[in-house]
DNA sequence: GCAGCGCTACTACAAATGTAGTATGCGCGC
DNA sequence: GCGCGCATACTACATTTGTAGTAGCGCTGC
């Protein structure tokens, strides 16, 4: 297993996103999936690709071209879960913080019922 | 109601739990309620106080001798729904950050029912 | 009333982060 | 086979964030 306590920015934590999400990128293809009002300079992707690679958190895959594609190199999993954690730090509990969740509105009486009812099912 | 789109860093988010824990309290005070194996030095805190002063996020309550107390001026609330927007914008829906929550053993189905009846009770 | 101490106000600075330019190289199309 | 164009590698820089020092002032105790 990769060490995957590897710290990540925001701008990061997007670009890993959308590696997630294609699986497998180049750099043009990251700058095109991002979704903003002033998208990004072409290069200052590439610069958080770079620093993504050093940090070990995407590799080279192939050359087609000239353009390099890149794949993430550690899980979904392994980043929401430093995020996720450092939110439950925060708001003292995973409790406290489903319950924000639920007084906000953001989630549902229903939606928990049937989260309940799909963690049943992959618990048996 | 005052404008509550205030971003803050990690450090500033860290003291303003101190200061909604206490209600009230001086750089000290923070200072000493701060956790950490390498204490920050008092100005530092101080420097932080500052800053969330100037975002508006604190405000100064009274003088005691030549000491200011400083309590919040934005809701812990409001804090953490822009947060938890933030985490579950990234992970793409609350109802998946919850059950990343219960895939990884944070949330047990009896935390669950827990808070579906104290939600259900203050729906009432 | 004054000395000392703690607190504030101001300044400083390094590291991290976001953002992008420049130079150069390599492959594709003609 | 050669040049054009896109991609890369490298460099640069402003801003934000974390961290702290210094100067000086106002209380408080004596």
């Amino acid at each position: 297993m990769a060490n995957e306590r590897i710290a990540l920015t925001k701008f990061e934590t997007e670009v890993m996103s959308v590696l997630w999400r294609l699986g497998e990128a180049t750099v043009r293809d990251v700058q095109d999936a991002i979704d903003r009002a002033e998208p990004p300079a072409y290069t200052t992707v590439q610069t958080i690709v770079q620093r993504l690679e050093q940090k070990g958190a995407v590799r080279r895959t192939r050359k087609a071209g000239n353009a390099l594609y890149f794949e993430p190199a550690i899980t979904r999993k392994s980043v929401y879960r430093r995020l996720v954690d450092e939110l439950i730090d925060l708001i003292g509990g995973s409790q406290p913080l489903v319950a924000h969740l639920v007084e906000t509105g953001k989630l549902s009486l229903d939606d928990l019922k049937a989260i309940e009812k799909t963690a049943k099912r992959s618990k048996k």
